[in-house]
DNA sequence: TGTACATCAGTGAACGCGCGTTCACTGATGTAC
DNA sequence: TGTACATCAGTGAACGCGCGTTCACTGATGTAC
């Protein structure tokens, strides 16, 4: 038998590609099959269907970002030094694949209800966690937990939306320090 | 001849929501027809085609929130009062009318590049407009003003797409206080 | 090492379905006289 | 007030197109002996 796994790759990231570029309805399986230069039917010995090629490529790069997400909460002791490595991780892997990123941000309300709770597979979780852990353990003050995480992850995820727009110049990285800084304002 | 307004307004209202649940592309004209009540060649005396209406429902609602706001700003001459009332305006859109705020959240990269440039049709102008006056006015320190509205209105719009989600609980409005803080401390 | 076989990635053509849109037509209602 | 006409919102059926998916088939490569 023939070694597929390039193709495989190559599906993964030509679909990614087109995927951000035009969105999921607006790219056929004929769009993706041309990128990689197979044939359409080709794409059905490595995924069962278009649905479920978007939904592996979206589930796989959440958890992706959710499990560095987790591995900066523990890398650090200190609550301030979890905030900055966990916002650098994110600006990272969004200027490392912008397509991901696009993709991730564009397809989230079709994919966000299958996503699975667990903090190691699901980007909230994630960072509920390591906000709920730091008041657990008294580093920061009692607060509303799920709202302190949407305005966290909205203080990161909409500049990085400004980035994709060419709103704002530059990596997201470079914002980082900023980016950090407003997210421990929101716990004085 | 028969006055079409009651059907226009029908299928605007019938469509939002069919967005809002199913997305643009999920939905189909005849969905929209049979939910309206009309043959779906009724919907074309009203639009010219399915993407002028998905079109011309998000301009129209991107352009009311956007007018909101910048009524906020002229309402109040104090910085704080301005960005408590812009933070109601568009906590009480979203109480108000959910479909269309899911409708504006999920298509908005659909739609982004084609809105106009003027604060008075566009909420990031908006949002951007009131920063840099208080900027011009000292009323608030230097900052980028770029990324100062990227992380206000990530501020508010994350939470208002966890309480879509069903992960805030209560209606946006009642966190409006905490948001309000929140964006002011951005500039501390 | 050579040979027979099993596996399965990839092919090329075809499928039927649902989609957005168009068409000639109907008939209710406003306007002119 | 009555009548002829113009307007146009709404109809019902049909259109062709592009889509996701399926099919029988090919042939390269790994494995058993």
């Amino acid at each position: 038998m023939r070694d597929g796994s390039k193709t495989r790759a190559k599906i993964v990231t030509e679909a990614l590609r087109l995927f951000a570029e035009k969105g999921v309805a607006g790219t056929s399986i004929r769009d993706i099959a041309g990128a990689v230069g197979v044939a359409e039917a080709a794409l059905y010995r490595h995924f069962p269907s278009k649905d479920a090629l978007s939904r592996t490529l979206f589930l796989d790069g959440y958890a992706r970002l959710a499990a560095d997400i987790l591995a900066a909460d523990q890398a650090h002791a200190e609550f301030d030094a979890k905030i900055a490595r966990m916002v650098e991780v994110f600006c990272d892997l969004f200027d490392e694949d912008r397509a991901l990123f696009t993709f991730l941000l564009l397809s989230q309300h079709a994919h966000l209800a299958e996503v699975p709770d667990e903090a190691s597979k699901n980007v909230v979780a994630a960072v509920y966690s390591i906000f709920a852990d730091a008041m657990r353990r008294g580093e920061i003050p009692q607060r509303d937990t799920d709202l302190l995480t949407a305005m966290a992850l909205g203080i990161v995820a909409q500049p990085a939306i400004f980035t994709l727009y060419g709103r704002l110049r530059g990596s997201l990285r470079s914002h980082a320090p900023q980016l950090a800084q407003a997210i421990r304002a929101l716990i004085q």
